[in-house]
DNA sequence: GTATCGATGATCT
DNA sequence: GATCATCGATACC
């Protein structure tokens, strides 16, 4: 399991760290291979302009969940970080490992590569909503495991926003072939 | 491989 | 009333 003091660290730093980490939920998952930072003083960060109902965990202690609704549809998990309140990492994108078969299930597909290649999908798979929202990343039905080697990076610019479209705070396992989307 | 579009509803101004 | 940290289908290259 990761400690808390793991969070707890200059919110991009911890998002460069969590690739090849292990996120499993009620013992479904797998590796991380792509993650997107945000921090307060980001425009496109929900923390942007405060604390609201919505954001309320990002401003709570870090190693916790950040789990919001967007589109009306689709589920996103983030971890809390940083030394600072309002701070938090959105989990993009995981290579499958544990639970395939109850993954695809929930998916509706077969393939692998469509089962956790997007903030959406990965909830999904994993069954992430927002009873999850808040709740402390070191305990049931949460798991994390450290990442079993050293990673080699890709950076790029984060996917989908409008605001502080330019910033490279995407993170992603170079060549993976789980991402949502290839590094350029 | 990339581009565009519609679904769909909570959140915030 | 506008804005989304998305997905899947379709079209095209």
């Amino acid at each position: 399991m990761l400690p808390p003091a793991f969070f707890a660290r200059d919110v991009v730093a911890v998002a460069r760290d969590l690739i090849g980490v292990g996120l499993f939920v009620d013992g479904v998952g797998g590796l991380i291979v792509e993650v997107e930072a945000y921090d307060p003083f980001d425009p496109a960060s929900h923390a942007f302009n405060g604390p609201t109902k919505r954001n309320a965990p990002m401003f709570g202690p870090p190693g916790h969940a950040y789990v919001y609704r967007i589109y009306g549809m689709h589920w996103c998990l983030n971890f809390v970080c940083g030394e600072q309140p309002g701070s938090a990492v959105l989990i993009r994108a995981l290579e499958p490992a544990v639970g395939i078969e109850t993954m695809a299930e929930r998916r509706g597909t077969g393939s692998l590569k469509l089962l956790c290649s997007g903030p959406g999908k990965l909830c999904q798979a994993l069954s992430v909503t927002g009873a999850q929202n808040g709740a402390a990343l070191d305990t049931p039905p949460f798991a994390l495991t450290p990442a079993p080697a050293a990673e080699d990076i890709a950076v790029g610019v984060r996917i989908g926003l409008t605001k502080a479209a330019e910033t490279p705070w995407r993170f992603g396992r170079v060549g993976s072939p789980y991402l949502s989307k290839p590094f350029r």
